[in-house]
DNA sequence: CTGTGGTCCAAACAAGCGTTCGAAACCGTC
DNA sequence: GACGGTTTCGAACGCTTGTTTGGACCACAG
């Protein structure tokens, strides 16, 4: 508009130019996290995603550079926010046990992190389910990090090998990967479907008292 | 080649038309079958499971309809020989027990068959990692199934309320959801990860053995 | 007022997708 | 040998995909 030019252009003190920039991030950020959280990485496209954050379609190029990179970007945001939470509650157990954790207080810090994500209210529901999606649909990328996250993991399986050093480690290597089992089916779908199971007895679930459920069963499992 | 109408066009008896058309179905079903479970389902273009198969372009269309169709025709088999499967070994642990068999069976007519699929050198390995993938990834008439599934389920979560007359029902239906995690859990890359952990402790493994290790494990879970 | 760097935007791009089409090829049967 | 029904084939269709482009817009500095 040509004629606006000699009009009042300063007229209303619009948002910094720096301060849109970051908001328009944030927005793509959010959209894509839940878009893929809700229909897959690849049930979602660029136009999907812009369209739900109500930016231009360039944005995701602009700000990201591509849309593996956005996704891959989310990707290492919430799992090292998870690993960061992990480690910290296990050296918590560390630490009130002279550095010989029992086991539930193992698997209470490697349930527990993602299991509080997913207060049903909360806004953090959506990256659990992110994470959880991204475990099985992701990226090549994506699957390197996962690779490399062994390293993190490693930590409990030595805490466990210490803590059962009357197993065999193959059993406690299994009986580990059996507990992650809990925590990673806990997709929207599978609670959907076990809400209709139950009918309903299971659909409002309390956080604390689900966690408490899950590292029971775990324990349970680990210490039979 | 109309040169060779006046040939020896009864030389050597190809095979049946019929026969043919059953083959080219044949090959595209394994190929869709084996190329989804790897990659996912919409990671995979018709380009690809045709030129798998080693088949026209055309030929899904022809024989299935459209791409959705052939991946429902897949789900749907691969669903109801494994639910036929566990129906059969809970009917088994009904006869063996008077109608109220103990945690353990009814943990182990649900778990052992698709683990009995998981032979590493079997050819039904690809068919359990479809059915692991579809479970997440399928389209809306495959999660339409899983939802009516669940009458097939109920067999099960019955079985269970009546093995554990002392546990509150919501909490059954939590640790069936807990023992149904360990199984969707067995995805090629989950594996992979527990092999790397493990050092390669895990990485061949018996069937018979990994069953039983599975149902101790929830059978725990449930008894604890 | 005039550049300047950063951001946004509408439009277009090439590539890949699932699907369709008409003709060719094939079979068993007349 | 010619016919009719089924299957295969190469080519094309229309559409969606992720990405790129060139210019408009804005706040700020010279």
């Amino acid at each position: 508009m040509p004629e606006d030019i000699d009009g009042q252009d300063t007229a209303e003190p619009l948002p910094l130019n720096e301060a849109e920039a970051v908001a328009t991030r944030n927005l793509v950020f959010v959209a894509a996290e839940r878009l893929f959280a809700l229909h897959g990485f690849q049930g979602v496209s660029v136009r999907d995603i812009t369209a739900e954050a109500g930016v231009n379609l360039a944005s995701i190029n602009y700000h990201f550079g591509s849309k593996d990179a956005l996704l891959f970007d989310i990707f290492n945001r919430r799992t090292t926010e998870l690993n960061r939470l992990r480690a910290k509650m296990l050296h918590e157990a560390n630490s009130a046990h002279a550095g010989k954790p029992p086991v539930r207080a193992i698997l209470h810090a490697l349930i527990a992190p993602p299991v509080l994500w997913m207060d049903p209210k909360g806004e953090r529901l959506v990256s659990v389910q992110f994470l959880i999606r991204a475990r099985s649909e992701g990226t090549h990328q994506m699957r390197d990090v996962l690779r490399s996250d062994v390293s993190h993991l490693r930590r409990f399986s030595d805490a466990l090998l210490a803590a059962c050093p009357n197993l065999a480690p193959e059993e406690v290597y299994w009986r580990l990967h059996f507990s992650l089992g809990l925590v990673h089916n806990n997709r929207f779908a599978e609670l959907d479907r076990l809400s209709t199971l139950s009918e309903g007895l299971t659909r409002e679930y309390e956080i604390e008292r689900l966690i408490a459920r899950m590292v029971d069963f775990a324990e349970a499992g680990f210490l039979r």
